[in-house]
DNA sequence: ATTATTTCTGCAAACGATTGCAGAAACGAT
DNA sequence: ATCGTTTCTGCAATCGTTTGCAGAAATAAT
């Protein structure tokens, strides 16, 4: 790799002369600049990225921090950084934790020792508050997905009212008695659309339907066992709403092993709408998560909170964006 | 951030000293040794990567460069990289390239000049050939999942054996038409799934089906649009080797929607065992190409290559993967 | 006790960039 | 022609490490 000093040497000036043309912080006369500029063109000078983030420049990096990329709604979000960070110049590495808070730390002091710009974290749930810490030690951070507190930047569903809009859904189409297979209470996601679901349903005057309120399940074996368990004791709804699109996947199995059709029997409806909720059979009926455009806004502010900081005495941006029906054929 | 020099300052030695002790090479008399590293957990000081790789020392850090994320295809091949490179200090700097080989391009440039110690690529393909002068620049590179020529360290499935079993499998469950829905001939992995194809029909002493045959075709849309196509025009096969899960998901609907069964009146297969494919109804038999495992060797492989180096006057490392059939309920 | 080894430690120079400072060159004003 | 500005450029220090070299201290040999 080609130096400012082989490029300096080129275009017969000192390397200082060279590193002005290129930041153009500091005035060089039009007649060196092009000189050094044709060299650098010549060479195909790249500037060492270490080198500058040594002297206290950015390393224009940020980290990417995911409970795991096998989990379908990461993929989407993930690209919508990717492709806003390569828009200013940043470069992301990704980390998996598996929910695991020592590996997250691991992660986050090697990353930090790399002089890293700023984390976005799609990890933030109770038990993980020491991230809490990381702005006031300067490092810029920012929420995705997943919320903890009020004091980060933070981008997020409207999740409470896509829970509303899906059970109101589902009330509309005539579905009386409405079963709600929910994740762990500890995300406030969850706690959000639990209460969503019970807004729409008071809203309408029906009450919360008894044995018929699982939290805590999570994924495909989850929402299959669930329901299986459901029918097997006599609870049959005539809707369920999922509060994932693979424990919908799993709801819908059951209850075609039942030997009962959707949405003739009972409707379904997940959340998220992942990439192949509509190659499904029945096509899925969903509350859509913008995960590309979360991706992009989390990925921009970051990089705002990087080169312009955030001003002293100022609330954290929490970025609430909205959630929206896709109507497909899982409910009558 | 704590720098060498405090910590050289708190345990009353020179900064060499302490970089001597934390490196190992040179000797150190114990008892300053100790000093030097109470100092070190005392203040919780981490070398600055930066500098090192400044220095001359490796910033263990790798490029993976995929055409896209969204692929299911990578999220678990990505997931046995970052595992692997976890495991040995190594950070996975992730790239989109959309198959685009300018943006690739930039890419590649953009990382060589943050010291990137090498890359993982599975964007090789004709027309990105480029890839192959990189390991003669002095850059570690490794192939996954697609293969370019045979002079850079790869891994990828037995393609051809892949689609041989599946097709030899469909035989033997009495299944007399084969179509193949198959992805473009320019990548082999893609030809040598034809091949074995071929090679099961020819064995069996079955002739190539006419107008059977489709190539080109790439996701779950093309997937349907092809075979609803194929029964359009009175082609109605028995059986259909999808050469992709998603393509086999479109296949599957165009059946349903034409009022025939899956595998009553047609069995269907796909290829790859997307971690979705044990949730469609009917659960998909298809060939399993062992994603995490692939990730893990070439990471283990490009770690290799980073830290040894590959001796001259060696062959590349080709490392062919066995594929397994995985048989559930699609195939009659 | 003196010298010859061995073992350890500190100094200083790199790595490649950026930037304050001061000196050189160019210009205009008198 | 002299002086004062302005504009540009180079020197050298700096960021945080690592490492060759040489000197100091400790040990062994005479």
């Amino acid at each position: 790799m080609v130096n400012i000093k082989e490029v300096a040497a080129a275009a017969g000036v000192s390397a200082s002369t060279v590193s002005r043309v290129l930041t153009g912080n500091i005035p060089v006369s039009d007649i060196t600049k092009s000189r050094v500029l044709a060299a650098v063109e010549k060479l195909n000078y790249q500037p060492n990225a270490c080198a500058q983030g040594l002297k206290g420049g950015r390393l224009h990096t940020i980290g990417l921090v995911i409970p795991n990329i096998r989990n379908l709604v990461f993929p989407a979000a993930i690209r919508g950084i990717e492709d806003t960070a390569g828009k200013h110049g940043y470069t992301v590495v990704l980390c998996n934790t598996d929910e695991d808070a020592d590996k997250e730390r691991l992660y986050i002091d090697n990353l930090r020792r790399r002089l890293i710009d700023g984390f976005i974290f799609s990890t933030a749930r109770p038990g993980h508050e020491y991230l809490l810490d990381l702005p006031g030690e300067g490092v810029p951070v920012v929420f995705l997905i997943r919320q903890l507190g009020k004091t980060v930047d933070t981008v997020v569903l409207h999740n409470e009212d896509g829970a509303y809009q899906a059970t109101r859904y589902m009330l509309s189409r005539g579905v009386k008695t409405i079963a709600l297979i929910n994740g762990g209470l500890d995300l406030p996601l969850y706690k959000d659309r639990y209460n969503g679901y019970l807004r729409a349903l008071k809203e309408a005057g029906v009450a919360e339907p008894e044995r018929m309120v699982i939290h805590g399940a999570s994924g495909w074996e989850d929402g299959y066992l669930v329901m299986k368990d459901l029918l097997q004791h006599g609870c049959q709804p005539d809707g369920v709403l999922a509060t994932s699109d693979p424990k919908a996947m799993g709801v819908i199995r059951a209850i075609h092993d039942a030997g009962l059709q959707v949405p003739g029997d009972i409707s379904v409806m997940g959340f998220d709408n992942l990439d192949f909720s509509s190659m499904t059979d029945p096509p899925l009926t969903t509350v859509a998560q913008p995960f590309y455009e979360m991706g992009v806004r989390a990925c921009q502010r970051l990089i705002h909170l990087i080169e312009k900081g955030r001003p002293a005495n100022t609330r954290a941006k929490i970025d609430v964006l909205p959630a929206e029906l896709v109507i497909r054929k899982s409910v009558r």
